[in-house]
DNA sequence: AGCACGCCGACT
DNA sequence: GTCGGCGTGCTC
């Protein structure tokens, strides 16, 4: 208050010298706002006395910006005065959030992704906020009624009509706003009276965002706790050991596959929810793992899940709930980190190892690190469970900067399956064009005929992958995209994977314009009828994203399997992950080379994992069963040691691997990537800002070192053409200390544009 | 990222 | 003379 009356005092002096005019100047109220744009920059503006009581970090305001004044929505993430001004401040001109959408801690680790992205603070903000919250969806405006201070004596004195004197007691005796229907059917009358008092002054309206959705009264969990083995008890503690600490710290919870982390995860989280705090669990994709969502609702009265099918207004319904802590769990995709838990008391990160839990669109976080950082802030563990956690996870373990513990035996003690290595280099039916070798063959024939389940995978979908000219001996290319087309004989189109280009398959080649163009190679499609014909009599389904388009057909598909109405099951990655059928003997994995030959530091990773995560389906009942890998390397250490099950062999050598070549996880990589309609702009482009970051760097006496450019490993997408660099640096800071030496001195070319991504894991 | 400003060529 | 092409640089 008094603050303002000295500003008053300062306005009637006129004119003010200099350094009045600076206090004056010191004393405004500001505002510091980001917006929406790739600027590190926070923009001060002077806050309107009228909005003085209502501003807080974390809304959202509107404010004139750039030269053309032009309003702007920005985010306010902090509040002072003008201090020492550096020109003339501009003045914000409303605020459109009540309450703000972003607590303090919220405001800090957005702050936190944006430096360590290397994108702005209000694209985080505007990429971490729902659009649903954004917009309100759900919610109306709706009109209310109460009485107005006027009233505030004896209704007697006021000498009303009946109706009028009616609706005035309805309003005093309910002791809430009560909405235009509320008052009528109390009053039994029409709208009239209602108005009529309006405009005598007697009652007030006023006006309430409501929303769609009434809170359900929340199912009780009635599911009890499952008795835990010793290694999981001694996970448990070791999780409320930092529990009780009330400090940060990571847990690495390696355990194969069956080895029951869930359980794990559901006791711990329960610990938490008895202190009244909140758990957020972050899956790699929601409608991959229905059983773990079921077992969580089970065991937790109020359970949020947030997937990819919400709409807006459902997800700012959960927001809400989630912001007033009805929810002691929020269980979602990668962003579910940000849910705006009150209390928030673990975070647990299950299948820790998947890279959906990397964004490839701007802000490109990492959810674990992001899940890290706000632990961090939070003071709270934690948790990382997979049975083939990355060389990030693990190099971290090795050092010591987070504790690990492993469950190294499946519940009920059942052993790991056997897996044999097949190599098909010599096989005759693989020469032939079969996707089943023989021992692939013999090994199904029999497990069918003692009623056993089996489990194909195979990383391909389609029919055949590659579309090849007889004449000319090229493979026919997407038109807009640099990969070969797949031909699926189901739709009789020939599919561009990466922008989803459909045609029929060519008659000639479109690059010679002979006829005869050939079908090389073998997809999920080609293997179905494969099966179908040497195994007529046993029913089979087809898992893949072209299989499974129809909603529901994912879980009716697995129903069938789990009745044992369906005897094979193939498919892609989609049947690699958490399926639990005790009745599931033999695992085939078609070909184990196709990951394996991906240009990626993290190839050898990747198939390691991969047939960790299919052998897990198998050896879950009491008949057990065993795994059989085709593959054409049959000495190749990732493959060998999954085959042994030895994920510390694996993570040894490969840590050894990576040390040597001085990759992930021992430096960091920033990849930029330029794409343009032009290549030879492109190129140009890249070229330039390689040179401007070598100059950089070299004054820097940066120890950083910068790769490429060099054409995308996926040279042409969309019709654009793409170059990247890759920039490696032993620390993070190395390379943001470069970056923002590095960006103002990077040509603006029209037509090229240029992403940048802080650990890139998508190397394509 | 936008968007205004500015400096060049083809029109009334 | 001016309309509009796109390269340049700033945004409290």
């Amino acid at each position: 208050m008094a603050k303002r009356h000295q500003q008053h005092l300062f306005a009637e002096q006129d004119p003010v010298p200099a350094v009045w005019e600076q206090a004056a100047a010191r004393d405004q109220m500001t505002a510091r706002l980001v917006f929406n744009r790739p600027l590190t920059t926070e923009f001060s503006y002077l806050v309107p006395e009228g909005l003085h009581d209502l501003i807080q970090p974390g809304q959202r305001v509107r404010a004139p910006f750039g030269r053309g004044n032009r309003m702007t929505t920005g985010f306010c993430v902090a509040l002072g005065t003008a201090g020492r001004v550096p020109r003339k401040l501009k003045t914000l001109d409303a605020i459109l959030d009540r309450e703000p959408l972003l607590s303090h801690s919220m405001l800090e680790l957005t702050h936190w992704i944006a430096d360590r992205y290397l994108c702005g603070w209000g694209q985080v903000l505007q990429g971490v906020i729902p659009a649903g919250v954004k917009n309100k969806s759900g919610t109306r405006l709706i009109t209310l009624f109460e009485p107005a201070p006027a009233a505030d004596r004896p209704v007697d004195e006021l000498k009303l009509p009946t109706k009028q004197r009616a609706v005035l007691i309805a309003l005093q005796r309910a002791g809430r706003a009560l909405s235009i229907a509320e008052v009528t059917e109390l009053a039994d009358c029409g709208t009239g009276p209602v108005q009529a008092l309006r405009n005598k002054g007697l009652i007030r309206a006023i006006r309430e965002r409501r929303s769609r959705f009434e809170a359900d009264a929340g199912a009780v969990a009635t599911t009890p706790d499952l008795t835990l083995n010793a290694d999981q008890q001694g996970a448990l503690s070791a999780i409320v050991d930092v529990l009780e600490a009330q400090a940060h710290r990571t847990i690495l919870l390696h355990g194969v596959t069956g080895s029951g982390k869930t359980e794990v995860y559901i006791q711990a989280i329960r610990e938490v929810v008895s202190y009244g705090r909140q758990a957020i669990v972050l899956v790699p994709e929601i409608s991959l793992t229905p059983q773990t969502i079921r077992r969580f609702r089970s065991r937790f009265d109020s359970v949020a899940v947030l997937h990819s099918h919400l709409t807006d207004s459902q997800r700012h319904w959960h927001w809400q709930q989630i912001a007033r802590g009805a929810m002691q769990v929020v269980v979602g995709a990668r962003s579910a980190v940000f849910a705006p838990t009150p209390h928030l008391g673990i975070i647990v990160i299950d299948e820790e190892h998947e890279t959906t839990f990397k964004q490839d669109t701007t802000p490109r976080y990492h959810a674990r690190e992001v899940a890290r950082r706000r632990a961090e802030i939070e003071r709270i563990p934690l948790v990382l469970g997979s049975a083939t956690p990355t060389l990030e996870s693990w190099l971290r373990v090795t050092r010591g900067q987070d504790t690990l513990v492993s469950l190294p035996t499946r519940v009920k003690r059942r052993p790991l399956p056997p897996v044999v290595i097949v190599d098909v280099r010599n096989d005759p039916r693989i020469a032939n064009g079969s996707a089943i070798g023989r021992a692939l063959h013999t090994a199904m024939q029999s497990t069918l005929a003692a009623n056993g389940q089996v489990l194909l995978f195979l990383n391909v979908r389609g029919f055949s992958p590659t579309l090849w000219c007889r004449s000319c001996g090229e493979p026919v290319k997407c038109p807009e995209c640099d990969i070969t087309l797949t031909w699926h004989k189901d739709r009789n189109v020939a599919l561009c994977h990466l922008c989803d280009y459909a045609a029929p398959p060519p008659a000639q080649c479109p690059n010679c314009g002979q006829p005869g163009v050939r079908y090389f190679g073998i997809g999920t499609q080609k293997l179905e009828q494969e099966v179908r014909n040497l195994f007529r009599d046993h029913p089979l389904v087809r898992m893949d994203s072209d299989s499974m388009k129809a909603p529901g057909s994912h879980d009716d598909a697995l129903e069938a399997f789990r009745r044992g109405e369906v005897q094979v099951l193939l498919g892609t990655q989609m049947i690699a992950k958490g399926l639990d059928f005790p009745n599931v003997t033999l695992v085939g994995v078609i070909d184990a080379d196709t990951v394996l030959h991906q240009p990626d530091v993290r190839s050898a990773e990747r198939t390691f994992g991969l047939l960790a995560q299919v052998a897990g389906r198998t050896g879950r009942g009491d008949r057990g069963g065993r795994v059989l890998v085709q593959t054409c390397h049959p000495e190749e250490p990732s493959i060998v040691l999954a085959a042994r099950h030895d994920y510390l062999g694996f993570a040894r050598f490969e840590l050894e691997q990576r040390h040597q070549m001085n990759a992930p996880p021992f430096t960091h990589i920033v990849r930029v990537i330029l794409r343009g309609p032009h290549e030879s702009t492109v190129d140009h482009t890249a070229r330039k800002f390689a040179q401007v970051l070598r100059e950089c760097s070299a004054e820097l006496k940066s120890d950083v070192l910068i790769l490429g450019p060099a054409p995308a490993p996926v040279t042409r997408l969309r019709n654009h053409f793409r170059f990247h660099l890759q920039i490696a640096g032993s620390t993070i800071d190395s390379l943001q200390t470069l970056w923002h030496a590095a960006e103002p001195g990077f040509p603006a070319v029209s037509d090229v544009e240029y992403t940048v991504d802080m650990d890139a894991i998508n190397m394509r």
